[in-house]
DNA sequence: CAGTCGAATAAGCGGTGGCTTATATTTGAG
DNA sequence: CTCAAATATAAGCCACCGCTTATTCGACTG
């Protein structure tokens, strides 16, 4: 079932640090595990939460499975952020310089 | 207890529209039940925990209580989004065409 | 004062979430 | 061919969540 709840999907800290990870750079189920303190079955659950949600996609390659992040899929969440920050005024300025020191 | 995650609390499609609905104004607990399909204890509950959050806060008058958001609260949320939108070129763009827009 | 209204709390219940251990499955290594 | 490694799935456990009804509490009203 594509496309469950970005919010709930993420809400979980644990899978929200896999999240991270795997926004850095691709990595295999056992990489990812060796940096959490949880069982290789744990992750793998978190994984299939995650792709569930289409924040991650999956890369076999022989008995190995490599997950990497897919951005495009905080979609909703970024919306729903944006809408609710124009109710903050100040922090709009805070954003706004974020994106200038960005373009060299 | 303050500061419960953000993430967490607004996971609750209940719970997130109920702060969407204190976003645009100030409404008693009699006023926001009306807009939804559950009890008014349930009503009460999200918005103790909205509270616990430190997404909403309370004006008693009365035997009323106005509730409105504290969009600062959304801190978190808004800095791990912005900094997740790093991963996610197109979607920069998008933005600063709306911040472009919001300045007249 | 008695009665009522707005809201919070208590208590209980079914469902779900995240974890575990155990087991299955696929694939590479020797 | 055999075994071990990498991952997924199954099953069960316990805590927590969101809801309900019942009750309580405080404040206004008559």
């Amino acid at each position: 079932m594509p496309d469950t709840d970005v919010f709930r999907t993420l809400a979980d800290p644990t899978r929200r640090a896999v999240f991270e990870r795997l926004c850095r750079r691709e990595m295999s189920v056992t990489e990812l595990k060796a940096g959490f303190p949880i069982s290789q079955p744990a992750i793998s659950q978190h994984l299939a939460a995650l792709r569930g949600a289409g924040l991650v996609c999956e890369r076999r390659e022989g008995r190995f499975a490599y997950y990497r992040a897919q951005p495009q899929a905080l979609g909703p969440l970024v919306d729903w952020v944006d809408r609710y920050r124009l109710f903050w005024p100040e922090r709009l300025e805070k954003l706004k310089n974020v994106l200038k020191d960005m373009e060299p």
